[in-house]
DNA sequence: ACCTGAACACCGTTCAAGT
DNA sequence: ACCTGAACACCGTTCAAGT
């Protein structure tokens, strides 16, 4: 059971830039749109594709607090208010930004995959793919992972219909029946939640909080140096080296592992 | 192996309120506090205490983007700017936040479990009670789960020196080795991460936005029914009942049990 | 010692007005 | 059709001032 690299040969879009439409781009919309008046100046015309890369490039190198509708227009070269032209609010644009995100997914069409290991190979693939995402943005991650999905049995980090067709669909063609496919729905993205939450919270770590000063000896607020005061802990302080090691590679792929093994074991039942 | 129930006996506390102190409560504060003026009239006097239960409670009924230093203020009769006496900014409370909550995480001291199953108990103990803090407070779940923790080895749910000391002692003293705990430790933390995390974003799924009225018709905007056009989508179409039926509670259990094969297996080699 | 009024900078959002 | 100025309500936070 190798693990396949997440490389998708045929990749037409550029990596840094992210497949960011609409939440549902029903077909009916932009049915005829034959004349866009150019943008007048220098700078390109707005869109909403465009507010929602900005968001996550804010996002990505000053982290969510960073991201509000003032900051964000500046960022375009526009007023805070033009942005509702193209987002409902805020918090639209979350959910704009989590979308995109979860859009970036590649799952690998059948026939892509070499058909040999079946769905383990998709599993893996996928699994790799996602964490790709999430340690691409360790910033936005716990966005895809708290907002509450549109429907409850979107669950993240899977939270698109496309990725949760083509997960299902993927198993099905790969020998699993339709409960099975479901059951392997809910694990896989429980899996994947708690590790790469983990694994990001972790990368992302300096991004959140303002930098704070901290005054001279208020005696009556309590001291922030949580992480040395260590008497009253012995275990704490034998095993600080050891937990200080960073393993969430391996953890990863352990735990993906044994993930496939207790698959397989429900499969055969 | 039978799951057994986190019912502390002797618990002291009053279920409602949490064991709310501060961050890390040196011992040298608090050294002679002999006279302790009364509060002046009918309504208590603040402190920290105070504060952050009352924090807990205004994230618990209407999420966390309500609990703002003014309304925690009005919730305590009181003006924002005198909690600031107390906390030291809106960061530092909802650290205290998650610091309470995590606290109120109670471990078997050893021979308070009966020593039958061993370890095993252990673990299915204190994944319940975690299960249960993450139950009784899903708004906040959030917040133990992705703010980043003081120290990079205090991985989420399980973050306080106090809770993790007693983790690895706790293994330690029922046959696992110190490389053994931590591994224990990491595996723990994913597992309870990820399960934890999808129940409550699913318990508390009507908190985080405000009520949203839908304009008419405005057609160049993407419509918000995600969940009901399932039109190219088959598998989903097909599989949403199974999809939308709640079966938390069983992967919750089916996890933790293969969790303590999986652990088992690593034991012995 | 503890709380507050006033003030500041910043925020999301609306809407009439500009081009 | 697209962007903006002005305005409103709300926010976190500071600090001198009250009791």
């Amino acid at each position: 059971m190798t693990p396949t690299s997440p490389m998708d040969p045929s990749s037409d879009a550029s990596d840094a830039s992210i497949d960011a439409r609409g939440t549902t781009s029903s077909p009916t919309t932009e049915v005829g749109a034959p004349t866009r008046p150019r943008p007048p100046a220098g700078r390109s015309a707005l869109s909403r594709e465009r507010i929602v890369d900005a968001a996550i490039r804010l996002i990505d190198t000053e982290g969510v607090a960073a991201l509000t509708m003032r900051r964000l227009g500046a960022a375009l070269d526009v007023e805070a208010m033009s942005l509702y032209r193209y987002v409902n609010g805020r918090e639209d644009l979350l959910e704009a930004v989590v979308d995109a995100l979860v859009d970036s997914i590649r799952i690998p069409a059948p026939g892509q995959l070499e058909p040999v290991d079946g769905w383990q190979a998709f599993l893996q693939w996928l699994a790799h793919d996602v964490r790709r995402l999430a340690l691409e943005h360790p910033a936005a991650f716990p966005l895809i992972a708290t907002r509450h999905p549109a429907a409850p049995w979107l669950r993240p980090p899977l939270r698109s219909l496309r990725v949760v067709e083509a997960f299902l669909e993927g198993l099905r063609a790969r020998g699993f029946r339709d409960e099975q496919a479901v059951a392997a729905y809910r694990t896989f993205t429980s899996f994947l939640l708690g590790h790469l939450l983990l694994e990001s919270a972790m990368q992302g770590a300096e991004l959140s909080p303002a930098e704070e000063p901290l005054d001279e000896g208020d005696a009556d607020l309590p001291n922030r140096d949580q992480d040395l005061d260590l008497t009253d802990f012995p275990a704490l302080t034998r095993l600080r080296g050891q937990l200080t090691e960073d393993h969430t590679e391996e953890e990863f792929e352990a735990a993906l592992e044994h993930l496939l093994v207790r698959l397989d074991l429900e499969l055969a039942q």
